[in-house]
RNA sequence: GGGCGCGUGGCCUAGUCAGGAUAAGGCGGCAGCCUCCUAAGCUGUAGAUCGGGGGUUCGAAUCCCCCCGCGCCCGCCA
């Protein structure tokens, strides 16, 4: 909604620039509009016009305010207030935000392309850890970002059986046993094992050599013992994602890529590009004058295939398989990501947008599950949960068991994402229990609270029925109102910039707005026909609650 | 050493891409609000040289340059 208040906005600024005579260069936002304390829309546009015209902001503000026509559909009137012009919303307006927030259909999105998302995509060697699930969390929230604006989204996680972490675990596989516990768990188990065994015995490195050739050439033992040994963590990686209400579409292996020939394929395309040679007996491209200094190995000397080779191969085949493709990776992969993506251009194959997160450390330095150096997702999340249920347990004693684990679970798994959506991506973080565990007002819970009142107050009224949404003139209704009609500017802005923590910042105003529309305006003990009114509202805010948590993958609890 | 990213009250963060009217939240501190639709809530209060220095501009947290600090990368690993 309040993306048409702004076209009309526009509009109106343009034409009357037009009958002025005057001109703005071309450019994102080149009318200075803002949402601002000052008004619902200010424009700064007589600052920029100010230097080419030699008179004052104010003067020119001034021509600008009484050239703009006063045909107003969403716009209540527009005030001058000395440089800056400042628009303001009508009733009608409001109404309609009200109107269309009450509707089944609300918010659909403006945008129908085939977009695949890569997200989380760790390698099959343990369970997902607190710096894992930054990836999936980020990348998650941007595929429901994605499919509210109106995408068809492919969710894709990259396995990566090839590589040499894998033949780690393979041979771990075979020295010592699996334990038992939770499939991810026992996989990391036995590599970190391997791991360790390999500084007393260097051979287990030449072993490791060896099961990668072997696999890649079809070896049938290999391949049972790899695969079997990938779809186990697997298991265990997806049962956490679950935890968290994460699910992939599609699954895609490296060594598919292998066997089809595609591999090969783009290797003897880039030779094509003369950029190609042999060095150490290694097949090399030399990327230099794209500014990579290093050169990029295509094929081991010993014949073997490579991490960036069954990258570009898969690169390959999403870019004709979508209109748009997303890859959400850690900052370790900054210079990969842009050297598979300059090599991607010299074959003419349209690029990843590339959504990068700096990393998440302990305060003991950063995490590495080869090391067993980590917090796993698992832990994260049965500690948030118990915290969780200690938590509603003293608040709803008289509730039974099952109700409060199932609230447990739904507010930790919330808390998590919540937690980690918030901060910008290009944040380096510290992992923080104190903050996790804070149930307070910059996490899910908050939000979930103000959707789960808002219910409250719902089953306690009538069913949908007449009302006079002009009653609503509250200060606090109002701006509930207005931020309601946000939703499809964040949503439209996260969606472009592919900024997911917009959309959280979001989700805490919104609560926020309906806090205090709940404190200073009491709807069941209101008036009849403004308690109508207020009715309508809850129920249009519950909605948009109820539309930003699914967005954000947290549940939408209706009684907590 | 080079490249990329980050630096905002004691702590954590939004705002920076697209410069604009008193720098916005949370945690922690202090002081209040449950005969009132769930207090996981609300209100008030104290607390900021927006890392430092230069520059561009009518105007800089935001753009440019230099410096400092922190993170990540610079593998025939992924």
């Amino acid at each position: 909604m309040f993306l048409d208040f702004i076209s009309e906005v526009e509009g109106l600024i343009k034409a009357a620039l037009d009958r002025c005579g005057y001109k703005v260069e071309e450019g994102v936002n080149n009318l200075g509009l803002d949402i601002s304390p000052h008004a619902d829309l200010a424009s700064s546009v007589a600052f920029r016009l100010a230097p080419t015209l030699k008179k004052s902001p104010v003067q020119i503000a001034k021509e600008i305010h009484q050239a703009i026509s006063g045909d107003y559909n969403y716009v209540d009137h527009v005030e001058l207030t000395g440089p800056y012009l400042n628009f303001f919303m009508n009733r009608r307006f409001l109404n309609t935000v009200l109107e269309q927030a009450l509707a089944d259909n609300a918010w659909t999105g403006r945008l129908k392309e085939k977009v695949i998302v890569e997200h989380t995509s760790a390698n099959p060697d343990g369970p997902l850890h607190v710096g894992h699930i930054r990836n999936s969390v980020i990348g998650d929230t941007l595929v429901r970002i994605l499919r509210r604006e109106g995408c068809t989204v492919d969710a894709e996680y990259y396995v990566n059986d090839m590589g040499r972490q894998e033949a780690m675990v393979v041979v771990g596989c075979d020295r010592f046993q699996l334990d038992g516990s939770k499939p991810d768990h026992a996989i990391a188990k036995v590599y970190i094992a391997a791991n360790k065994a390999m500084e007393t015995e260097p051979e287990i490195r030449t072993e490791a050599d060896q099961v990668i050739q072997r696999y890649e050439a079809g070896d049938e033992e290999t391949v049972a013992k790899i695969q079997s040994a990938v779809k186990y963590a697997i298991k265990g990686i997806e049962e956490t994602l679950h935890r968290m209400n994460i699910r992939h579409d599609s699954y895609h292996w490296e060594s598919e890529f292998v066997q089809s020939g595609d591999v090969a394929e783009i290797v003897g395309l880039l030779e094509k590009t003369g950029l190609t040679e042999w060095e150490e007996g290694a097949f090399q491209l030399d990327l230099s004058q794209h500014g990579f200094e290093k050169k990029m190995v295509l094929k081991r000397a010993n014949g073997t295939s490579l991490y960036i080779t069954r990258d570009l191969a898969y690169h390959r085949w999403k870019s004709e398989n979508s209109d748009r493709s997303v890859d959400i990776l850690g900052a370790d992969h900054k210079l990969v990501s842009g050297q598979l993506r300059t090599a991607l251009r010299l074959l003419g194959i349209r690029e990843p947008e590339v959504v990068i997160f700096e990393f998440v450390s302990l305060p003991t330095g950063s995490m590495s599950t080869r090391k067993g150096k980590f917090i796993s997702a698992d832990e994260l999340l049965d500690e948030v949960e118990s915290r969780a249920y200690e938590e509603v347990s003293m608040r709803r004693p008289e509730e039974d068991e099952a109700f409060r684990r199932k609230v447990a679970k739904q507010v930790a798994a919330g808390a998590v994402r919540y937690d980690v959506v918030r901060v910008s991506a290009d944040k380096a973080t510290m992992f923080d229990w104190k903050q996790a565990l804070d149930f307070e007002k910059l996490s899910a819970p908050f939000i979930q609270y103000s959707h789960a009142r808002a219910c409250s107050i719902l089953r306690k009224g009538e069913g949908a029925k007449p009302f006079q949404a002009d009653l609503l003139t509250g200060e606090n209704e109002i701006a509930l109102i207005k931020m309601i009609a946000q939703f499809d500017l964040v949503i439209d802005r996260a969606a472009r910039e592919l900024k997911p923590h917009h959309l959280a910042t979001y989700a805490r105003e919104l609560a926020e707005s309906f806090n205090l529309f709940y404190r200073y305006s009491p709807v069941l003990d209101a008036p009849p026909e403004l308690r109508d009114a207020r009715m309508a509202l809850a129920r249009a805010a519950r909605n948009a609650l109820r539309t930003t948590l699914e967005t954000l993958g947290i549940d939408a609890l209706e009684t907590m």
